[in-house]
RNA sequence: GGGCCCGUAGCUCAGCCUGGUAGAGCGGCGGGCUUUUAACCCGUAGACCAGAACGGGCGGAAGUCCCGGGUUCAAAUCCCGGCGGGCCCGCCA
């Protein structure tokens, strides 16, 4: 908008004021029903009021037709110079586009057979000094201004708002599944004094009460773990976690996630319970398991591929799917065949060559973003896990799966490791790790592993990445589609209607 | 960390290659129109500063075509360096 533009509605809320008009009075003079229940039971002949956004006019000389968004739903009202008399004028005069308006009328349809409110009275609820940024049902193009001022992108474009809503409802699900499956919701601390239970770098801040720098947490795992050596045992927890790492396509540096950890479970319970949690949510918020998601071929098109969510999903141990999707046979390899891979493809291990970490990375360059349908990527190698208890048959695994859809890694479980020996070695080597150079190895927590000495039960343990699930149900390809408010580089500060803040 | 693309009126974009008056549509403002729905038709202001404000007229000290330099008689346009955004690659299990 213009500033000329700004500044001739700022001089109409003036003249509001003088006139004794309030151009944002606390009350409404006609108590409104939501639109949504009127165009979900459409009667004519009967009054109604109701309130909302001014997002689109059209005059037509003594007559004019006003689109009404009120929550979501649009309505259209009609207001008739010959019957409105004065208050018609004064309509034209005072009313812009972005305003919320209050009205009452009678219910009709119109000759093109739109339900329209004929309006009788009305007053302004609250005046816009800005007007709308594009016509109501457009996308906004700028994908800065989208994510910058997402109230905007969701006023004018409902497309948008739906993907939130769906976000929103599939965490309501999610929990609805969860209790109804007799898991306790907990909340554990998202600052900590160790961060630990994923591999990342942390966002640091100082408690200035105990002058002690703390962490962000990366992940609530060793806190809920806890809750298990506690005695209760199904938990879940769903919360922000914060790695300071990049931001791309799949990564905001703080985002949703959901763990459950249940006592004498294991890898195998994990796979049902995430198998059942997503499709059942799918089937609540969408009404079908089957979901299209935008794929880019080989050749460059993008085409819809059909992503089934219905169980029982595929389960392929990690180095099966390394033969069937990149045609390698990992456990044949030398480790210098293995290093020869890893320059071809330029992967380097931070902290130094390691078997297992090599194996993990040839599998997310070559395989993981092939993994279209639902599968469970299962027994990776142990020496990467360090959380995670060794494979019951084979040590050199981790009893530990990743779920994978779209390509994106959706879930990852364990397991969980509660031999605090054992436990403490990783740690140990973890530290070694970080000394070499692995920035985002696990640091020793010896809280955690005395904890584990007083027993904690066989557990199996599971961590499910919201926003990206949400990206696979609305059909996204960018977690910031998904995220209200993405992360960006902070802007220079602007001029506003109260001066440069 | 590497690469590619974009940044011009409130919005969407043209102009840039080939340097020489900064344009259109939408939106705004004024007018017309008794059933429209991205309404339509006619007119008009609007890109930086600015004389208190507003309306009308006049004017240039000049004028941020994201910012700062450079080349040139002359830069939105060419060159260099930034900033912001998007995408791809690497890293992030």
């Amino acid at each position: 908008m213009s500033q000329i533009e700004l500044e001739q509605r700022k001089r109409l809320r003036e003249k509001l004021l003088k006139e004794g008009i309030n151009p944002y009075p606390h009350q409404l003079k006609f108590a409104p029903i939501p639109v949504k229940e009127i165009l979900e039971a459409p009667k004519t002949g009967v009054k109604v009021a109701v309130a909302g956004r001014v997002v689109g006019i059209r005059r037509h000389g003594k007559l004019v037709f006003v689109d009404l968004v009120d929550d979501g739903y649009r309505i259209q009202l009609f207001l008739y110079k010959k019957e409105l008399g004065d208050k018609f004028d004064w309509f034209m005069d005072n009313i812009d586009l972005g305003d919320f308006i209050n009205v009452y009328g009678e219910l009709f349809y119109t000759k093109r057979g739109e339900l329209t409110i004929r309006v009788e009275d009305y007053m302004l609820a609250a005046k816009a000094l800005r007007s709308p940024p594009v016509k109501y049902g457009h996308r906004i193009m700028d994908t800065e201004v989208r994510y910058r001022k997402r109230y905007l992108d969701i006023m004018m474009t409902p497309q948008v708002r739906k993907i939130f809503e769906t976000r929103f409802k599939v965490i309501e699900e999610i929990r609805k599944f969860m209790w109804s499956q007799g898991y306790l919701e907990v909340e554990t601390p998202i600052l900590q004094p160790v961060y630990g239970g994923a591999a990342a770098k942390p966002f640091i801040t100082h408690v200035w009460a105990l002058d002690e720098d703390w962490y962000l947490r990366i992940s609530p795992e060793l806190y809920l773990k806890r809750l298990i050596i506690a005695g209760f045992n199904k938990v879940f927890e769903i919360g922000k976690n914060f790695r300071n790492e990049d931001i791309d396509v799949h990564h905001n540096p703080e985002f949703t996630m959901m763990e459950a950890y249940e006592a004498y479970a294991d890898y195998n319970d994990m796979m049902r319970l995430t198998e059942n949690l997503v499709s059942t949510v799918a089937w609540k918020v969408l009404g079908t398991m089957k979901v299209k998601y935008p794929v880019e071929t080989e050749k460059g098109e993008t085409i819809e591929e059909t992503i089934d969510l219905s169980p029982p999903w595929k389960r392929i141990r990690l180095v099966d799917a390394l033969r069937e999707y990149a045609n390698l046979n990992v456990e044949e390899l030398s480790d210098d065949q293995i290093k020869e891979l890893l320059r071809e493809y330029q992967l380097k291990i931070a902290g130094g060559y390691e078997r297992g970490r090599a194996i993990i990375k040839l599998f997310d360059r070559l395989v993981g973003r092939k993994l279209l349908q639902p599968t469970f990527i299962i027994d990776f190698p142990a020496s990467a896990s360090p959380l995670t208890k060794p494979h019951r048959e084979n040590p050199e695994y981790a009893e530990r799966f990743e779920a994978y859809i779209a390509g994106l890694e959706l879930a990852n479980a364990y397991t969980e490791l509660n031999d605090p020996i054992l436990q403490a070695k990783y740690f140990r080597e973890e530290e070694e790790r970080k000394k070499k150079g692995d920035v985002e190895a696990h640091p020793y927590d010896w809280d955690f592993v005395e904890a584990l000495e007083y027993g904690m039960p066989p557990t199996g343990g599971l961590g499910v990445g919201i926003d990206r699930l949400i990206m696979v149900l609305t059909g996204s390809t960018s977690i910031k589609e998904v995220i209200l408010f993405p992360m960006m580089k902070r802007e220079e500060a602007r001029e506003t209607t109260s001066g440069k803040q």
